[in-house]
DNA sequence: TTTTCACCACTAAACCGTTA
DNA sequence: TAACGGTTTAGTGGTGAAAA
């Protein structure tokens, strides 16, 4: 759905990548590739794009970069996990999952390296984590239903004053919002104020958990609790791996979120005083039309 | 009453324009 | 020019209303 400007969303390029990634591994381990369905599937949904062919450099260059990070990897896993016996390209299947593994490789001994890939075409790091309002409300124990509820009764009460149409469905208010520029507008300011207050709220709720609590929220957003896991992130200036389990939080570490100057849509989680975590409040399509979320970035 | 379906929320990934 | 804030695509899954 694009009007004019360029499409913005990648979803097509990072799943292609996740399965050159597969292919790679299987070539390299004499494994079957078993997903050149989906690659050839992939490769022509970016194609038909009008800037195809450079989306499909970009993952290409971005591929040769990382192959050598990939093999050095798995090689050491082998050494002490066997041979590799299977890769399950994980991607869109398990969204639900415990974990951000994009990329499995099973060993003889059964157990596993994975892969969580992200090819990126500037700078950045990526999303490390995407929160709907449920988890937040679960992990900072605090309700915003009512704010939400407000704000939607908010749009529908000024549609309702503005063009006379009386609905309450989440849906219908939408569409008229997107249809209309000035309603659009109106929403989207409407909804800056509830997105706010959800960041105020978050930041506030996060510095008053106990320190245990904090740590298990940012070992949730790091995936830290899989030994297996690797995370490969590259983007204009190289090549990044990590493990997430290294960025275990420790007991005497101190946890702080502050807001960065004056920011109402974010906070820095600092880690002994070094800035580690970003979040950033926002909706999944569009301020004041849609559910709130907030991200979580690695600084 | 049971099944189906439409709608919406949640999660993941990453591009783009603006700004500091 | 990197970081930030906003936006888009897309898949899964839950829920309540409509259909059978």
């Amino acid at each position: 759905m694009k009007k004019g400007n360029k499409e913005k969303s990648n979803r097509a390029q990072a799943d292609y990548f996740e399965l050159l990634v597969c292919q790679y591994i299987c070539h390299l381990y004499k494994i079957t590739f078993s997903y050149s369905e989906d690659l050839a599937k992939l490769s022509n949904k970016i194609l038909d794009k009008e800037d195809g062919k450079e989306r499909m450099r970009l993952q290409n260059n971005n591929f040769i970069k990382i192959q050598p990070g990939i093999k050095k990897i798995l090689d050491d896993e082998i050494s002490r996990k066997g041979k590799i016996i299977n890769v399950v390209w994980t991607g869109r299947h398990f969204v639900i999952e415990q974990s951000t593994s994009d990329v499995d490789a099973e060993h003889s001994s059964n157990k596993k390296t994975r892969f969580s890939i992200k090819s990126i075409a500037k700078s950045g790091t990526g999303t490390l984590k995407n929160l709907g309002l449920g988890k937040l409300e679960k992990w900072f124990s605090f309700s915003f239903k009512n704010q939400t509820d407000k704000m939607w009764r908010d749009l529908k009460n000024y549609i309702r004053q503005t063009t006379g149409k009386n609905t309450s469905k989440r849906g219908e208010l939408k569409k008229i919002a997107q249809k209309n520029k000035k309603i659009l507008e109106w929403a989207k300011r409407n909804g800056k104020i509830f997105q706010a207050r959800l960041n105020s709220v978050c930041l506030e709720k996060f510095n008053s958990l106990p320190p245990k609590q904090k740590r298990e929220f940012l070992n949730f957003i790091t995936d830290c609790h899989d030994e297996d896991l690797y995370v490969v992130i590259v983007n204009n200036s190289g090549v990044a791996i990590y493990k997430p389990v290294d960025k275990t939080a420790k007991p005497k570490d101190r946890i702080i979120a502050k807001k960065e100057n004056g920011s109402d849509v974010g906070y820095t989680i600092y880690i002994n005083k070094i800035p580690t975590y970003r979040a950033q409040t926002n909706n999944t399509n569009g301020i004041g039309i849609s559910a709130f979320c907030q991200r979580i970035f690695l600084i």
